[in-house]
DNA sequence: CCAAAAGTGTTTTCCATACACCCATGC
DNA sequence: GCATGGGTGTATGGAAAACACTTTTGG
């Protein structure tokens, strides 16, 4: 090995801030659902930061590719792998972590709602109004505020939005996620005429009760 | 040591893609100067990429920041360290280094005119349009090109574009160097228009022969 | 006078917002 | 009929673009 190899260097790990929405059934029928924005968080069994939530990732090895890593460690403690991910910011402060020098590859990742219920019972959604940085381990709270700020900045001009939402949505499910990130209204019509340009109509339509169905849309490839 | 950390892991290093304005001096008087933009590129003296270009950076070393690692290779290769520097995004490619596992963490720099002359000799300062794939060692012209995109969408909604010019401006000044970097024209009346909360008027003006002396600005620090 | 660059004013077009209104369903 | 949410049309204000024009300097 050249000899430049040969010092001690930083330890590399990945850490992913992966969002989902989730939908409040309504008390009765005759009323919108709410929604909230969450995030994926595990409870570390050792030290440090023992009890402490945790963003899921992992020391990267040395083959291995950081949203592998990532995949890898969604799989483990669910039977999934359909999260989108994005590099979000790379984390180098020198005590991040307490044991030893450790930077942080953090990435961004969207999953919709259907995926993310087979995560119940093996890790916590938690909604992100309701973490507060002292129940959280090493410096994974400034990490989900920089993937909020990148999240609500992003969705204002990609279409990175869709992969909170099912296949098949309506406009107003779409508009209620919009506005559940951003956390201010909008009028409908005005919604509707800001991103008809990025949804495709289908022929189909909800049975909801009470109301006038609703028209179902589908995500459209630009090009 | 704990025993997580008794693994072969990843190397990490920096590269930073430092930017600045050339002004082409014209022929004679009465004639727009031509600018272009750059990028400051080491030769490699030693392999691998023997005789390619990189871009400034190194490993970092196990109690260093990355900013402080590039500055650090900026200022021993020059007597500077006057350069802006934003985290761009963390390349982890498996091959990117054929000695070694290596991410590199690359920084977006910019720098102005005046420091970026101190370099002369010392390094090269290619026009992007200049460098060809071929050219460059590891992955940097990738990086380069990666860089580009970001310095392009950002300077539409931010106020980065200072950190290339110098302390003092014309808009004439202003407009050439945006229209450097996003390749095309802008008719000056609307462009005045665009630009103007950003920037602060005083009461200077140049003194260039030919023509109406032009108002010199400043960068506007907005809260 | 002219050439060159600095700088201003006006018109037109487009888009975001606000707001009023109609439609389809279940009860 | 009514309540509820889905969906559309139109007027208005402000920004962006296009274009014509004036100002100040040196030669």
């Amino acid at each position: 090995m050249d000899s430049i190899f040969n010092y001690e260097h930083p330890f590399v790990c990945t850490d992913a801030v992966v969002f989902s929405i989730k939908t409040q059934e309504p008390d009765s029928y005759r009323k919108l659902p709410d929604t909230s924005l969450r995030v994926l968080l595990y409870k570390r069994d050792t030290d440090p930061s023992q009890n402490k939530w945790c963003l899921p990732g992992g020391f990267l090895n040395i083959d291995e590719l950081p949203e592998d890593n990532i995949c890898r460690k969604l799989s483990v403690k669910a039977e999934v792998d359909k999260c989108w991910l994005e590099q979000l910011y790379t984390f180098c402060d020198l005590n991040r972590d307490p044991r030893a020098r450790v930077i942080s590859i953090a990435y961004l990742g969207l999953m919709n709602e259907a995926e993310a219920m087979k995560y119940e019972g093996k890790a916590t959604w938690f909604d992100v109004h309701a973490i507060s940085e002292a129940d959280l381990a090493f410096d994974h709270y400034s990490i989900i505020q920089t993937a909020l700020e990148r999240l609500r900045s992003k969705i204002l001009y990609t279409n990175i939005i869709f992969n909170l939402l099912p296949e098949e949505f309506t406009l107003t499910q779409l508009q209620n996620v919009y506005e559940t990130i951003l956390g201010k209204k909008d009028q409908a019509a005005n919604f509707r005429r800001k991103i008809i340009d990025l949804v495709q109509e289908t022929d189909r339509y909800t049975s909801d009760k009470g109301h006038r169905p609703a028209k179902l849309y589908t995500k459209k490839e630009v090009y």
